[in-house]
DNA sequence: CTAGTTTTAGAACGATCGGTTTACTATATA
DNA sequence: TATATAGTAAACCGATCGTTCTAAAACTAG
C-alpha cells in the first residue's frame, strides 16, 4: 500500500553525516542539506522530522560505522601491544590519506564537545559516552599487552596510561583541524609511547 | 572635541569574550552581545565595526589576559619541574573552583579549533600561535627542569613529552565542556606525569 | 553661545534561518 | 480502479540574523 521511498536512507544520512561533520549543526543550513543529500525539505522532513533528527541519525551513523569500527581493533586480546599500535595505525593513516580539501577532518564528537555539547544535554550524553566507549576500549588494550609481562600493571598507572592515549586520540582530532602534520605527530606520539611501555612489540 | 565615549573598552570586550567563550561564534546573536555588553548595536559597530571585529578583539584580550599569563609561570627558569606543576595546578584551580554554571570553562581558543578555525584561516592562524605557544613554552619548562640532572634529554623525546603535555592540556580543555571531573583527572594525569619524570621535584 | 564632531538610541533594512503547508504527480497495494 | 503513501517544487510563515541609517544627545573648540 502507497509508494515506496526511492532513496537509500543510509545514503542520504551519510551524506548529512559529512555536511555535519564538516561544518557543525548550526552552520548546516537546510538548503546545504538539501544540496548535498539531493533530497527535497518535503522529503527530509518525512523521512527524518525536523533538522536535528537527521543530526541525530547522522550522529549514530557516525558511531556505528566510523567511531566502532576503529575502536574494535583495540578488542582483539592480543597479548601483546599490536593492537594498540593497529588503532592507532589506523587513525594515522585515515588522517594522512584524506585530501587537503576533505570535509572529514578531525572527528564530529570531538568537535560536538566543543560546541554543541556544553549547552545541550542529549549531545553531551552522546560525547561522554563516546569518552567512556575510547576509555574502555583503550584500557582493555592495554591489559591485553600487560597480561603477557610477569608484573601487573597497578591501577593507578594504568587509569594514567588510558587517559594519556585518550587524551592524544582526542586532542589529534582536535588539531587535525587546524594542522595535519601536528595531528599526526600527535598519533605517532601515541603510537612510540605505547611501544615504549611495552618493548618488543611494536611492528 | 566631541561627544566622550560612556564606556571602558575592555570591559565591553571581555563580556564580549565570556560570551563567545561560552557559545561561539555563530551562536552569540548581536542580541546577546548588546544584553551582556549593555550597549546599543551603535555603540557596538562604532567601537568595533562589526561581529567579527569584536570577536577578533574578544580573542586578542584572550590571549593576553587568559592565555599568556598562565604560559608565563612555565617561563621561571627554575631548574626543577616546580613550573610544570604549577602550571597544571593552576589549570586544575580554575577548572575546579568555576560554578557549574559559569561560562567559561574550556579553552576559547579550543572551542575555535573545532569550530570556526577549520574553515576560517585568520582564526586558524591564531589557534595555530596558541598551539606553539603552548608548545614552546612546555618545552622551555622541561628544557629547564632537566638542566639539572647530568644527562640532557635526547630532542626525540623532549618532543614526545611536549606533545603528552599540549594534548593533556588541550583535552582537558576540550573534556572540561561536557564533564568537568574528567577533565581535572587528565590535569592530574599530566601532574603525574611530570613529577615521574622529574622525581623529588613534586610538592 | 555657536559650530562642529562624536557617541548614542532606536528603528528599519534585506537576507536567511528552520519549519510548515499546499498542490500536484508518481507508484505502490488491495 | 480506489486509495494510501512518497515524491517534487514552491510559496509561505514568523523569527532572527548582521548591518545600516537617521537623528537626537553630549561633548569640545573657537
Amino acid at each position: 500500500m502507497g509508494r515506496l521511498q526511492t532513496f537509500d536512507n543510509s545514503v542520504v544520512v551519510q551524506a548529512a553525516r559529512d555536511l555535519f561533520w564538516d561544518k557543525g549543526y548550526d552552520a548546516s543550513s537546510l538548503a546545504d542539506l538539501e544540496a548535498v543529500t539531493g533530497l527535497g525539505r518535503s522529503s527530509l522532513y518525512h523521512a527524518f522530522g525536523s533538522k536535528r533528527g537527521l543530526f541525530d541519525a547522522a550522529v549514530t551513523h557516525y558511531l556505528e560505522t566510523v567511531i566502532r569500527p576503529r575502536l574494535a581493533v583495540l578488542r582483539t586480546g592480543a597479548k601483546d601491544a599490536s593492537a594498540l599500535i593497529a588503532y592507532f595505525d589506523g587513525l594515522i593513516q585515515s588522517t594522512a590519506t584524506l585530501a587537503d580539501d576533505s570535509p572529514r577532518t578531525g572527528c564530529l564528537l570531538v568537535n560536538c564537545a566543543a560546541g554543541l555539547a556544553a549547552h545541550d544535554d542529549p549531545t553531551r550524553a552522546v560525547v561522554e559516552g563516546y569518552r567512556i566507549e575510547l576509555s574502555d576500549a583503550l584500557r582493555f588494550a592495554l591489559i591485553s599487552a600487560s597480561s603477557s609481562s610477569a608484573a601487573d600493571t597497578p591501577t593507578a598507572r594504568l587509569d594514567e596510561r588510558v587517559r594519556t592515549l585518550a587524551s592524544l586520540s582526542m586532542s589529534a582530532m582536535l588539531v587535525a583541524r587546524v594542522n595535519r602534520d601536528e595531528a599526526i605527530a600527535l598519533l605517532n606520539t601515541a603510537s612510540n609511547q605505547v611501544s615504549a611501555w611495552f618493548p618488543g612489540a611494536s611492528s
